[in-house]
DNA sequence: CTGAAAGCGCTTACAG
DNA sequence: CTGAAAGCGCTTACAG
């Protein structure tokens, strides 16, 4: 089998393949790349020696020689809940089938942390990344900038960001879920929204809802809008301060779907019917929504378009050289069973 | 700033900071590698370079020249609801923290989809792998094993499986399920699996709550054993025939949480009341069985530390050179609120 | 159409 | 303690 004497190694790399086809390792190497370069009978012995020795190329090797990445980048706030998964999954599908990896890590939604991440994952060779949002210090952009890395930033879309953004835009989805919570007769809301601290989506969504209230002479109370952080936990210790604040609420407007389940849970704890008692939405519509008992009433995100636009944007950057393009992303209103009519 | 004529590409590569320092790129791979073997005032200069430079090294390359890899992987069946997701996040963080990046991807519970992605994974260059389950075409751990990468299976331990384990007894663990569902008076049982398809976390659960009621003398008709696929709507559907074919049942043992889910859902949506008409159980103790109403009695699984002891295996496997050596993990029953006490 | 050779960014015996 | 040189597994002008 092996007739060029004792191989150190236990991989099989392109030369062993050149040997067994004797020819050279650039033939072999054009087999991979530019197989038209190559005469019909040549492919067949290259094929023959690939097939027998069982030969897989090193994509770390091959991306250090050819000064193209094999691997991008994805940097999520969490993977322990759905909000990113289905997106960052037809992402990574998207990418697999043109033989790019996508290497998926998460912040917990600290800042640092992500700009340490980016760091990792520029070592580790990613040739291009995606972040959430856009609120971050200046230095994480800088940081990928200088190091000439395309990236783009999704789950926001905001006219006045300099980003490349492959997103929707969170203030206008939060005002439009105001204005169908208005229409079914609200008008004493609560909000109980995500950390706004370098979070553009948290803090987006509490501006919308916010200016759709004002905007229709019903100005939301400070004291009625609380900031929490994505557990399902904290959300329910929320939903007890606001009704110690503002028993008088009949809606509470929910920054994400999680922080919406433990809203709903704790209601349904206390023994208060939604929606008959109190409303609530939720807002990603992610697996959860679903599952819940009654249904939540959200805003609908286009998750898997989303991941597969930007890694082809990603992918355009990286292989061809394209500028990211920014494209904002649809969204819409899904009424299901948490959000009732008043009176 | 740079004072040796024009350079090409972007990044600062070693050489660059072995110029600046005026010494040899042996040397600053030293600084990285060998700290100890240089002088207090080459440190002082190898390091002044690669502060100025900002110099970052190329880990690929690293892993390369060094044959020592810097990347592990794992494959697991989803990504998309959280029952791997808090083990696999633990996973990371306990390498990130050693400097190994995990590459995790996802096979839809297809088997040969988990083969290709397998190869995918060495071809980018893994040193070690982290695979669910035990069962699987037997290619997939020849393919393995004739490639010299460590490996373990997680999430399950099986006395009768030769591969390297980190995982807990899914078998005694529906077993113990079916003990306390016993003790609460409850006779007549329904079951809703996972497809057992290449499962043998499936398989086991459904065995050891059927070996379980068979010991105490009350043996499930098959009838009463569905199994169904991994989403809720599955799982709601499932309900329905199970109800359909024996509406005697009391409880039903759900392969996992977020198949409790499902049936809770379409239980409640049908009017009847859990746990006051039936009673239903889970496995796994994800986020969600706490968010639910109420909350579910399900199997708890330390996901963190199966997540942490695999990464570790792994990791003195491909660094220290050590076998990867099983280990069982502990399960407990978390009662809470779907599993009622009958008359 | 194919090969010899240089090079991608590193590490590591081997000398000194 | 440090450097010159070979090598990790590939790709790609450059010749022919």
């Amino acid at each position: 089998m092996d007739t060029d004497g004792p191989k150190k190694s236990t991989r099989v790399t392109l030369q062993d393949v050149a040997n067994a086809a004797r020819v050279s390792t650039a033939t072999v190497s054009r087999y991979f790349n530019n197989r038209d370069a190559l005469r019909p009978e040549t492919i067949r012995q290259v094929e023959r020696a690939i097939e027998t020795l069982g030969y897989y190329p090193d994509l770390n090797a091959r991306a250090l020689a050819s000064r193209r990445p094999s691997t991008l980048g994805a940097i999520i706030p969490t993977t322990e809940n759905a909000i990113f998964a289905e997106g960052v999954e037809a992402m990574q599908s998207w990418l697999m089938a043109r033989d790019i990896m996508l290497m998926t890590v998460s912040t917990r939604y600290d800042s640092e942390v992500e700009f340490e991440q980016v760091r990792r994952l520029v070592a580790h060779g990613v040739g291009g990344l995606m972040l959430i949002g856009n609120a971050r210090p200046a230095k994480t952009i800088e940081f990928i900038r200088t190091h000439n890395i395309p990236f783009c930033t999704a789950w926001s879309f905001q006219a006045e960001s300099t980003n490349p953004q492959i997103g929707f835009n969170n203030f206008a989805a939060a005002y439009k879920m105001g204005e169908q919570i208005l229409k079914k007769g609200h008008r004493t809301i609560g909000v109980i929204g995500g950390l706004t601290q370098d979070n553009d989506r948290a803090t987006d969504r509490i501006k919308g809802i916010s200016q759709c209230f004002a905007d229709h002479g019903f100005p939301i109370p400070q004291e009625r809008i609380l900031e929490t952080p994505y557990q399902p936990e904290d959300s329910a210790t929320a939903l007890d301060e606001l009704l110690r604040r503002a028993p008088e609420v009949t809606v509470i407007f929910c920054g994400n779907d999680v922080l919406a389940a433990g809203a709903l849970h704790r209601a349904q704890d206390r023994g208060i019917d939604v929606p008959g008692q109190i409303s609530i939405t939720g807002f990603d519509d992610i697996g959860l929504a679903k599952i819940l008992q009654p249904q939540l009433t959200t805003v609908h995100l286009p998750h898997r378009f989303m991941g597969e636009m930007a890694a082809q944007a990603l992918y355009d950057a990286v292989i061809h050289n394209e500028p990211v393009k920014s494209l904002e992303m649809p969204f819409s209103i899904r009424e299901r069973g948490t959000l009732g009519t008043l009176e």
